[in-house]
DNA sequence: ATCAGAATTGCGCAATACGGAATGCATTTT
DNA sequence: AAAATGCATTCCGTATTGCGCAATTCTGAT
């Protein structure tokens, strides 16, 4: 059985069921008992039971008798989780034209504590991409746009998240120390956008901008991911000109290029996902 | 909801964690577990458990002590559910465009079984509008692309479709005569559209087109939906021609108008959703 | 401070879900 | 053609698990 930490809410079915879901989730297509049941470990017969009374839901589905998949209603629940569900919606057609515009996968991510989540993608048709899982999570400092996020919280704020989180190192390229990060990420700030340069993933290079409300608040962070060799910084323009066309749809007015309007960026709230 | 047939498996936990979760999923805010213990008739301390179970997984998230809301988790799994992945990514930005080109709903849909399904969808902007739940069904006889699936199996097959499903009736508008279906679906397929006149919804009118792929196999329907007094014949054509894009992409080359190349459309495999 | 009202947690017990064994259904092997 | 293999699926007695009551803690309002 699972020895879960001391004396967390634990229930055993459910505990099996996201097993069997997440085995599920790995498989393109549908998979037989034989193979859920080795995955998870479970008995074959509870591993249909569960499966069965899953089905019974439309949580998954059963193609042909001995073959399951990842059921609608999992679509449904999805498409309702009210993450972000403005900005989403604001950003999908401007994502997708980006991602057509230079050929590379383009992500929107929204702040959770202390890392950034992906809660929407565009991705091209080509072989070779970058692909981030939906509702997949990366801390804030090895990823651009949440390297901007730090810098929306000054430097003390940079130096509580290092606190908070020592700055784990992710590949060669991660920051680690915490006068680079703040000088890296003011820089940014600064400019508008902000790089990624291998610091998350080996071979993936990012770059990103914030997108702001209609109150001047930062509310999501869009952001270009492709194979580090191809990455242009052509694009620049083209991702800043995109996360503003974003944050005009949801009433931001930006301010002249020059001077910073009255964003009270100290102190931000930061929207719990 | 949907009365399985009398299949004796279930789970006790697993039917309330899907109680729990539809009830979640009618709130757009996070929800307080006094509500959902309420809604689901589920004693308040058993609802606690469940939920801390599910909130271990990610399924549903705590923000704020007591307030309950689905969680990331779902997302990632709805956006694995690789119910015509493909045919979704191919048709996003065409739909995205179509939808804000006439100002109002666009629609993708699966065939699973005697049922469309909905998967994908793109909303304007407008107050009023007509939006359908992602993972959603409906009859084929009451929506407009359902009736074009209809006549790719010729008479004989609405004949057996309407023996299956007694084709019932939802508003004063649907079609529960088999002879009256069987003359609109035909007609239909020959012009390349069909309408749906609030055959499904009372004041819901939509136009729809069938999507093939390399192989000329339909595997999908694009649908216009909007309040019937908006609707406009003049759409028709950006309907069909936002189709052919997408059918393009998968690789499918429009015959010649008038002749019917080489689909046999006699008895197309269905693609189990 | 005091006090509701609600959210949590602990606990003993009965219903529940477990897993071994039996059955059924194809496909392969002899 | 018959037998055997490999699965999926169902059955069923039983130990485990999840249940709901009750007690406790927490939160926010008076």
């Amino acid at each position: 059985m699972i020895s879960s930490p001391p004396v967390q809410t634990a229930i055993q079915v459910i505990d099996r069921m996201a097993r069997l879901l997440d085995a599920m989730a790995r498989y393109a297509e549908p998979v037989s008992l034989k193979y859920l049941a080795a995955d998870t470990g479970l008995h074959p017969s509870t591993a249909h039971r569960i499966l069965s009374a899953l089905a019974r839901h439309g949580y998954v589905e059963r193609v042909e008798p001995a073959a399951w998949q990842l059921g609608a209603k999992l679509l449904e629940l999805g498409h309702r989780v009210h993450v972000g569900l403005d900005v989403r919606r604001a950003a999908r057609p401007v994502m997708d034209r980006l991602c057509e515009e230079i050929g590379e996968s383009v992500n929107l991510t929204l702040r959770a504590g202390d890392e950034v989540i992906y809660v929407e993608r565009a991705t091209p048709a080509r072989a070779i991409r970058v692909e981030q899982v939906i509702g997949s999570r990366a801390p804030l400092h090895v990823t651009a746009v949440g390297k901007l996020w730090l810098a929306e919280h000054g430097p003390a704020g940079i130096a509580a998240y290092a606190r908070r989180t020592g700055l784990p190192r992710y590949t060669r390229n991660t920051l680690t120390d915490v006068q680079t990060l703040t000088d890296t990420a003011l820089v940014a700030a600064q400019r508008g956008y902000a790089l990624d340069d291998e610091e998350a993933e080996p071979g993936v290079g990012c770059i990103g901008c914030l997108i702001r409300d209609a109150g001047g608040r930062v509310v999501a962070g869009l952001s270009v991911s492709a194979p580090i060799e191809r990455r242009q910084t052509a694009w620049i323009p083209l991702v800043q000109e995109a996360a503003d066309r974003i944050a005009a749809k949801l009433g931001y007015m930006a301010a002249a290029p020059a001077a910073d309007v009255a964003a009270p960026a100290s102190d931000v709230a930061v929207p719990t996902v």
